[in-house]
DNA sequence: TTCTCTGCAAATAATTTGCACCCAT
DNA sequence: ATGGGTGCAAATTATTTGCAGAGAA
């Protein structure tokens, strides 16, 4: 099965390239409907799937919640914030972390591992301490 | 708001630490649906996040799938199996991570991390180099 | 008695899939 | 022309919620 390089999937390539942040298929699908309004929903699933199968992009799954897709292919860790589910890249060295090790894998075979890091973001809490304020 | 110890509750919590396992709401759906049989589903979720809520036990979500609940309530890291998705507990020493540390947390404030370790389960590992040897 | 909890069914949210037509190669 | 890709609607999966009645405290 070859890829074939669609106006569709060229544009929520670009799209996603452009924004440089961990988008959702919705809110991607928000921006690509802007230039290809009737493209659907299904498609840029599709597309994210395909294309972060094939390596070109990356898939996020932080924390339960809904999945974003990521421009940097690369694997690096990531920040989320608990109140608004924005993710930000975090530099970490990935090395330091293996180094550190874990004794008992139970006997799996170690594909790889990632650092989830929680926390507020700067915004929300700016938007918090306003609220506090105001009681 | 104060909690009642309902008979569903009650069994909840006993089945879910009886099987020192992650299990996820309908697999302790399936378990206690043997001893109360007209439990209903709803009622299995609403209190396994009550409970989680209340601390009395943990709540995992684990690479964007179903949530699965702890019955260890102490903070730990675990590892996966990218196949059947069976969760175990990784004994890692979280000081040293956190001391390892990560520079750039954008101004987040943190509240917490965790290490997700993935890989193939023993099991799995034995099931994939069976169907290697009928090919 | 009071107020939380339960079962049931319906609602929601995120994602996937079947199908007939479309279009990149 | 061929087989992967698309739009649309319907299906699935995981989870949540409204409501009337049940049962802990």
């Amino acid at each position: 099965m070859q890829l074939r390089m669609t106006n569709q999937r060229e544009m929520i390539l670009r799209e996603l390239r452009k924004s440089k942040q961990h988008l959702t298929a919705d809110e991607l699908y928000e921006k690509v409907k802007k230039i290809m309004p009737r493209i659907s929903l299904a498609t840029v699933y599709r597309n994210l799937e395909i294309l972060s199968e094939a390596g070109i992009i990356g898939k996020l799954e932080v924390s339960g919640r809904q999945k974003r897709f990521d421009y940097e292919v690369e694997e690096h860790d990531h920040i989320y914030c608990v109140v608004c589910h924005r993710v930000d890249n975090l530099e970490i060295d990935r090395e330091s972390i293996r180094e550190v090790g874990w004794n008992s894998d139970k006997g799996y075979a170690v594909h790889g591992y990632r650092l989830e890091v929680a926390g507020i973001c700067p915004e929300c809490q700016r938007k918090r301490s306003k609220k506090e304020k105001k009681q």
